[in-house]
DNA sequence: GCCCGGTATCGAAGCGCTTCGACAACTCGC
DNA sequence: GCGAGTTGTCGAAGCGCTTCGATACCGGGC
């Protein structure tokens, strides 16, 4: 724990040249530079944080809130967990954890200790109840995902309805006129925002290209995911030439396995698209299409934003969507069956 | 961001007495104490943590390095983070997040900045690159598990050993004398800890009471966990009146799906126990009796070291075992099929 | 009535840094 | 060769708190 003025001694110079020559915020000349930043290496220098925050008004550090609720998934939630710190620490930032019911409270106590320059809200909820503090306290606050009511709130999130949009363009293209889209369990669309947009996306571009769309909400309970099955099933036999996927990973192995099970080849008897996956879908087996949801790129884009605030610069209190982008695997053809 | 001098302006007091009288650290009069109180609540008053930070030579937080390798298992890490994060709040501390490269990196950067006051180290390798950071760096610091070499160091965990021994000794004490053990994978046994600490404390145990144990080590690829049902049948075809299970989830139920196609019934065919589960194995259908890994456990007694350490306690150097504890949910029953 | 010990409060030092303003020492144009 | 501007460095103020030592006050013992 060396101290700045070990490091002044050591150059010969006085503490604020040192301060200066380390934050580069005066011009300082390069045999002086040298020297210091010599002696900053040799001691192991580093700003003591406390004083740092004190005196530079800077804490370097973001508080991320997340409730990790009952029903949070928590392979995804872990990447965006991940995505954030290392999106943070590009910018030389800290993550302070407030998790449960400090998700709320610790909210107002970073803010009036001053112990974060600001907050990234993940885990969101429809009706959420970070929304009301985050207008309250005077910390910047960026949300990862999108609460049903955001009036002046900066949030980003994947353009859902574009991804699913993409995954229907893509399906109608290649010639598909009846797709099956299998969702997660009927309660995500209350409890989580975005499965509702991905189905909205899907409906309205499917209705817009003229294109079959039979939605199914399986139960993903039990080792067998029979209401998977059962949900594939009906889609394939019913007709459908292609299916798109919005569920967790087992869901889309045992949906893969099961096609398989019918005897149904992918690409060439059933195509197959995943959207908003967190996960690889290229390391399934036949590997998939998807439109996924980028845990990096949600946060990347979510730091970026609470840092222009920090920095006194102007950022729109609106929803910052990012475009979807397709993965092509080959689980896509045309239909048609023996004769693709 | 009300200041301390606003308050002592607010009780009509020094901002000396108004530090006094929140931090309990001198006596100061019933009378004065409640008006500082009440000034304090109405502002909402809290202590800026940078000054604190410097003044005080306490940070309040604790760094979390989890690197989060590839093989991390999510949901049981996320469980640990959790813990964590409550444990250390009873303390009025707060979690950072000490991430991949930055695991190790973070802990000097964060040890000689002065940001936190001790460093929890979580998702421990048996080779871990922390242990010798551990041991350079002068911040209190304690693992949550146990690397190969601990010599000097201080490490927390569930006593695996003797929990395997526990599950052993129940299925002995009904009188089976032919168990079945289904474990992670094989490479589990290289890249953590505890597995094959699970397995030493099984096998002797069942040595010592005379019970014959078959090992399996099946991998967990594939939707359908085949190597699973595949362990699992030849198990009990094999003669085992009795299951120890210490895998993941989703084989805890596969091999319950097995047992159910197979037609044997638990418990009165065959006993079942969960050894070193984080999830809740009596939820499953049946419940199974398990001697469960408990991350509040072992993140309670980690904080509460390294509590004491800050505070400059003597804390031994060692490894602090937590006894294990059986937990009964109908799914064991003396051998016997019929006639149970 | 005086001294003593305890209790309640205050003022001031200092934690280690950033940053402002000052000021030498130069450079340049004319 | 002199004033104006530029560049590199320094001293000191101050960020908001904790904590040390001092002080004022009070009641009790003699």
């Amino acid at each position: 724990m060396a101290k700045i003025h070990e490091v002044a001694a050591a150059a010969g110079v006085s503490i604020s040249t040192v301060s200066y020559a380390l934050s580069g915020k005066r011009s300082i000349s390069p045999d002086t530079r040298r020297r210091i930043e010599e002696a900053a290496r040799e001691l192991d220098y580093r700003p003591n944080a406390g004083a740092r925050m004190l005196a530079g008004r800077r804490t370097q550090i973001f508080a991320l809130t997340e409730p990790f609720r009952a029903d949070t998934h928590a392979p995804a939630h872990m990447a965006f967990v991940l995505a954030t710190s290392i999106a943070a620490r590009r910018y030389e930032y800290d993550i302070l954890l407030l998790t449960e019911e400090e998700a709320s409270a610790g909210m107002r106590r970073v803010a009036s200790s001053g112990l974060a320059d600001g907050v990234l809200v993940l885990d969101v909820a429809p009706d959420d109840e970070r929304v009301d503090l985050a207008r309250r306290i005077a910390l910047p606050t960026v949300f990862i995902g999108v609460p049903d009511d955001h009036e002046g709130l900066v949030c980003v999130d994947l353009d859902f309805e574009a991804a699913s949009a993409l995954a229907v363009d893509r399906l109608a293209d290649l010639g598909h006129r009846s797709i099956g889209f299998v969702g997660h369990p009927p309660t995500s669309y209350e409890k989580s925002n975005f499965p509702p947009r991905v189905r909205r996306g899907l409906e309205a571009r499917a209705a817009e290209r003229g294109v079959a769309c039979t939605t199914v909400l399986p139960e993903s309970d039990g080792p067998r995911r029979a209401p998977v099955r059962a949900a594939v099933r009906d889609l394939v036999e019913g007709g459908a030439t292609a299916l798109v996927l919005h569920c967790d990973d087992t869901s889309h192995a045992v949906a893969l396995d099961e096609l398989a099970a019918l005897g149904r080849r992918v690409p060439q008897d059933v195509s197959v698209v995943s959207v908003g996956a967190t996960f690889e879908t290229s390391s399934f087996q036949p590997p998939i299409d998807s439109v996924p949801l980028v845990p990096s790129a949600s946060c990347e884009l979510a730091v970026e934003l609470a840092m222009r605030m920090v920095d006194g610069g102007e950022v729109p209190a609106a929803v910052h969507l990012i475009a979807p982008e397709y993965r092509a695997h080959g689980s896509t053809a045309p239909p048609g069956g023996a004769s693709g």
